[in-house]
RNA sequence: GCUGGGGUGGCCGAAUCGCUCAGGCGACAGCCUGCAGAGCUGUUAUAUAUGGGUUCAAUUCCCAUCCCCAGCUCCA
């Protein structure tokens, strides 16, 4: 089944706009470059959806047997970050690394595996700059009057072959500073910055002057340092694909020659209640906006990844309350079969594994139709749950589903860990004191301490195999 | 206005030129329970914006209309 050969896998590529078979360079390995964050703020639920889709990937070419090198950058030093830190009167690197450790924090809690290389662009100013030298040799590059670098588009004729940009329209001479300019018109861009006094303490005195690089080059730096000249997968929201995704191809083929990316990959926008996110409409969250409200933040993830990654996704309160129960519903077959000790009716839970695996992969295979990979599993639960009910499965089988839900869930990560802890003393005797209570059916006193334990944040559940306990929370 | 995407049951969301259009949530019922806000099962919903057309057959293709969303207007 695992073939990493010529695998199954299909995605759809946007270079090409179309779903692809997925081969990557070097047999049995992935080299992926997805675009961080630019830490300047926390990460929105937006971002999220977009390092959520990645996470998924990942982890769905490792179910698959791939060996993946996953590079995902922190961009640390452009136009937005800067002006945060003059903000607030911080020095650049004091600013970013406050924003850097709570994306840390925000990634770890919403269950996302991490890249193996997180690099910073302050500290691969040399790399950049090395690449600008080559352009400027090639003649591709040149210095502005303003003595900033500029990139000469009309010197790449592949340009736009991602965004499908005409570059027909070109003004000439038409070029921007800032990193962020109005989409949609390409023009020449700047690959270093000369200083400015706005720049405030923000430059590096380099072989290209004083000065700070643009945003483009950084992640062409980044990448190709540790992935390569030319890599498999390069992931980022659609917004990224022009002109930060555009500007980094021209950089790198330009200057190396040789193709970048193989695969692009874009995920949509999140929309929030049907609208676009936006302070304006006051429909603009955080991880942690949510969470403070109390939602559960597998809940999030489960929410962010259940739509399809190129489809435009409309973020609900409603939604997340469904996200929960739909966890719940995992959760509480994979304790129910705990207890499961029954007879085996046979070669039918045979045939149901079969049918989920084979369902579940083809889905994920085809371009990550996680909805389709969703009901796959949901039939399967389903499936089981009768079994259950009629006491057909033994103990051995029990173990067997059960694992084979956890290997579900290596990949959507939104089962949380089986509480392990031990519960306080305290609470083990109330348990105890309620027993006996019962026993003797005393209900009055049975659903005093009950109730009690609600408080405390357990709940009781009375089955035929015994009390089962859980923690609720928030 | 221009460009692109989309309108599927109460909500979210799949799929497909053709057995009765997944799945989740919700609602309802039954089971279980001393009871239970817990759990399981089943049912449900008489769903594919509207009007035409092509076709043996369309929700899936084409045309028109209406509506929604995004980008073009620096907080993705």
């Amino acid at each position: 089944m695992d073939t990493t050969k010529g695998s199954n896998i299909r995605i759809f590529n946007t270079l090409t706009r179309q779903k692809e078979n997925f081969s990557p360079l070097e047999e049995g390995k992935v080299r992926m470059y997805t675009c961080g964050p630019t830490v300047y703020d926390y990460a929105h639920i937006g971002n999220f959806r977009a390092f959520l889709f990645e996470d998924l990937l990942k982890r769905w070419l490792k179910h698959r047997g791939f060996k993946v090198t996953h590079v995902m950058n922190l961009t640390d030093v452009d136009d937005k970050t800067i002006r945060g830190s003059q903000k607030q009167r911080k020095p650049l690197k004091e600013y970013t690394d406050f924003y850097i450790k709570a994306f840390f924090e925000d990634i770890k809690t919403l269950n996302v595996e991490p890249a193996d290389v997180y690099p910073r662009a302050t500290e691969h100013i040399p790399e950049m700059v090395s690449i600008i030298k080559t352009l400027l040799e090639k003649g591709i590059a040149y210095r502005g009057e303003d003595n900033s670098i500029y990139y000469d588009i009309s010197k790449f004729l592949a340009y736009g072959k991602l965004s499908h940009i005409k570059t027909q329209k070109l003004k000439a001479g038409a070029r921007v500073k800032q990193d962020e300019y109005a989409k949609e018109e390409a023009r020449d861009f700047a690959l270093w910055k000369a200083y400015t006094p706005e720049d405030g303490d923000v430059f590096w005195e380099t072989e290209l002057g004083k000065g700070r690089p643009g945003w483009h080059i950084e992640c062409s730096a980044m990448s190709m340092k540790y992935l390569g000249e030319t890599f498999d997968i390069h992931c980022g929201g659609i917004d990224n694909m022009f002109p930060h995704h555009e500007n980094e191809i021209a950089q790198s083929e330009a200057a190396t020659g040789k193709p970048f990316v193989r695969y692009w990959m874009h995920n949509e926008h999140l929309l929030v209640e049907g609208k676009k996110m936006s302070k304006r409409f006051g429909n603009f969250y955080t991880l942690r906006d949510l969470l403070n409200k109390g939602y559960d933040p597998l809940a999030i993830r489960y929410l962010l990844l259940s739509t399809h990654y190129r489809q435009q996704f409309n973020f609900t309160f409603e939604g997340l309350n469904a996200a929960k129960s739909a966890i719940e519903r995992l959760k509480n077959l994979q304790r129910r079969l705990q207890d499961a000790n029954g007879k085996t009716i046979g070669e039918k839970l045979t045939q149901l594994i079969y049918k989920v695996q084979a369902g579940f992969s083809e889905a994920m295979d085809d371009d990550l139709n996680i909805s389709v990979a969703l009901a796959e599993l949901f039939d399967f639960v389903r499936e089981i749950n009768n079994l259950l009910d009629i006491n057909a499965i033994t103990k051995e089988e029990a173990v067997k589903v059960n694992q084979l839900i956890s290997d579900f869930d290596k990949v959507l990560g939104v089962i949380p860990k089986a509480e392990q802890e031990k519960l306080p003393q305290e609470v083990e005797a109330l348990i105890k004191q309620r027993e006996e209570a019962r026993k003797a059916k005393d209900w009055k006193t049975a659903d005093e301490i009950r109730q009690k334990l609600r408080f405390m944040g357990i709940t009781l559940e009375d089955t035929p195999q015994g009390i089962r306990w859980k923690k609720e929370k928030g």
